[in-house]
DNA sequence: CCCTTAGATTCGTATAGCCGAATATACGGG
DNA sequence: CCCGTATATTCGGCTATACGAATCTAAGGG
């Protein structure tokens, strides 16, 4: 029953739930994507993943310099089925939606090979500083 | 996306686990009950009582001094989905079986009606000094 | 009223988790 | 060999959570 709790201790944050949506839609995404669509720093978006890797929920693979994380291959255990309904309940949030746009918008624009983790960090500025923008209107 | 991660804080504890396996097998259990069966301290049963009461996965009722906990019927959304195939997949663990049967033996014991507290208390001290004997003459 | 009992809450503390900043590692190119 | 880059890890601090012990509350019973 122990490794019950822990398995849900992985999906108990939302930085990490959304690293697995996004990855339930992209075979394979490296850390920098990761910055990028959820607008968190490089140590943030490693520890994540560090962290679902070692609850066995995703596995990485070394190119070069790159990461890849991906879904860990289904062993079909009750685990993946938490999994699947997961995603299917997210699949109807706004915020998850746009979550994923956000991320094609920067695979899109990545091409060009220019500095990752900068343009990554970047972009997380954008987003931060649309978000603090949104909320000083909201308090209006 | 955040009251996802939430609720899986809700399930990220191996003593709130249990309580909701036992409550799946029991319409209503109240504090005393739990504290034997998962051989806790009264404010350890109570808290965790409290936390899934707070993020509503059971309701309670009071009746004179006891306090009844209850799983929170379905309102059909992903979390019954969860917490459906949670039942399912304890359903067939060791320790999830012998959980429900101490609390049986707890249930059947406990009509004289005598100092429910107490009793529940010693049965605690009586599983702990098990276990740690086990643990002694493991380790030899 | 006072006492006992079931349960909730508070208190102090210990541990776990999260975080950004800084630093370390490791690879590829010049 | 040195540099820049992508990722990992360490560090120090902060917050959240978990815990037992103690205290509080409220309901019966004498």
């Amino acid at each position: 029953m122990k490794d019950a709790a822990h398995f849900f201790k992985a999906l108990a944050d939302e930085a990490r739930l959304k690293i697995i949506w996004l990855l339930f839609h992209h075979d394979e995404l490296c850390v920098c994507d990761i910055m990028a669509a959820l607008a968190v720093t490089q140590s943030k978006a490693s520890r994540h993943l560090a962290t679902l890797k070692h609850a066995g929920l995703v596995t990485d693979r070394k190119d070069g310099l790159w990461s890849h994380y991906a879904l860990r291959p289904a062993e079909d255990g009750p685990a993946q089925t938490h999994l699947a309904l997961l995603r299917r309940s997210l699949a109807d949030r706004a915020d998850a939606v746009s979550l994923l746009k956000t991320l094609q918008r920067w695979l899109d624009g990545k091409k060009p090979g220019m500095a990752c983790a900068k343009a990554a960090a970047c972009a997380a500025k954008a987003t931060a500083k649309k978000t603090t923008t949104r909320h000083r209107e909201a308090a209006r």
